[in-house]
DNA sequence: CGATATACCTACCAACCGTTAGGGAGACTC
DNA sequence: GAGTCTCCCTAACGGTTGGTAGGTATATCG
């Protein structure tokens, strides 16, 4: 017994070291596996025991770092859309000045697919993993998420005013169904098949016409 | 108890005649019930004893009509995909001869909106809870939604010949988009608000441009 | 009237859920 | 070197899950 655990600490230990280069202590590691458990799994296959599983601890430990599972899925979601939220402002940021509303458009829809597809579990699992959260939980979660959507109201806002959108179509239906497209992409998307640049700028240009219109 | 359960049985027979112009035997209001905690809950909060509740039954007798919760699951998210698909295709048929493809696709994506999210919790339940599923019964089911997609596939098709959608851009990504647009639209409508035909011909207009292109 | 079938019930099973109590081993501090 | 802190363990709690066995009331039919 003594043996065994201390090799398995060690063998922790030094994997954790090596492993992820982000901080990475043991709440790290539980939020990380909640993360993946929540976007492949959803919320109630995301188990307690499961995540511990694959930390590589006891269900049991898990209370040692935070006070509930509820506790743990409120942070994922929350870091998920703040994760997306900071790609997205970053994007636009590194625009040259001189870049059109359909520019900036496109910038964002690009840097929401790679948040939400390829860079984080957080993302892609407060996406899929929202709908079904049980619903004092959804409450909290919905104040991170609104503030993000404010991004793209804004970004609407502009590309209507460019010409980009048809004066009578509703800037909520044009975010909305753009929001949608994108969140709905972790449905289908595969890596190694279209690259999310082509992806991109495919809806860009199905949206919002050639560049320069 | 004999008088209750003979009350209740009585009760349950009137209701079943009165309330749905469907056929109601007990499998039926079993499936109704599945859906509807389908497409609110999702599938793991869908327990076979919540069911059972819905219908005014006990867990156990479920199994009198079907063999395994799964076995429910599988029928309610197939059915939703066939109501959805024969919703389109007779909004499709009841087309004059004369509709363009950017008349098409407006009355498809009407009639998916009506069909999802008016008419049927078993449409939406497919599109919600398919996600989560488990894997084997999510396989299973991939087949009769495929069936669904060629219908999109073809009116891609037929759109982009009459050069409603750009040249350089993907088929699939203009499908997958206004797929991911109409999808998840279930996760923002709330009935009353913007009637489902506006949200349709907003659809329409942003990813096709005016009638009449 | 007796037989059969239908549709439900009760009562239970093993497995699993979130969570807690209490303990032990190693590392840091004084 | 004793005390304390961190991190993990074992073992269990009450409750819920999908599913089963066996019984009972009703309706139908020969």
């Amino acid at each position: 017994m003594t043996i065994s655990q201390a090799a398995a600490r060690t063998a922790k230990a030094s994997a954790a070291k090596s492993e992820t280069p982000d901080q990475n202590g043991g709440a790290r590691q539980i939020l990380n596996a909640a993360a993946w458990l929540l976007r492949h799994r959803g919320y109630e296959a995301t188990t307690t025991r499961a995540i511990a599983e694959r930390v590589g601890i006891k269900a049991g430990s898990i209370y040692h770092h935070f006070p509930s599972k509820d506790a743990i899925v409120e942070r994922v979601i929350n870091e998920g859309v703040l994760v997306v939220n900071k790609a997205v402002m970053s994007a636009l940021d590194a625009l040259p000045k001189k870049a059109t509303p359909r520019d900036r458009l496109q910038a964002a829809i690009k840097a929401h697919l790679l948040s939400s597809l390829e860079h984080s579990d957080y993302t892609s699992a407060s996406i899929r993993a929202f709908a079904f959260l049980p619903p004092e939980l959804r409450k909290t979660c919905r104040v991170e998420r609104r503030r993000y959507e404010d991004i793209w109201q804004q970004l609407m806002r502009d590309a209507s005013q460019s010409g980009y959108i048809p004066k009578d179509v509703s800037l909520d239906a044009a975010r909305l169904m753009l929001l949608g497209a994108v969140n709905w992409a972790g449905e289908w998307y595969r890596p190694g098949r279209v690259p999310i640049d082509k992806i991109a700028t495919d809806f860009a240009q199905i949206a919002f016409g050639a560049r320069r219109a």
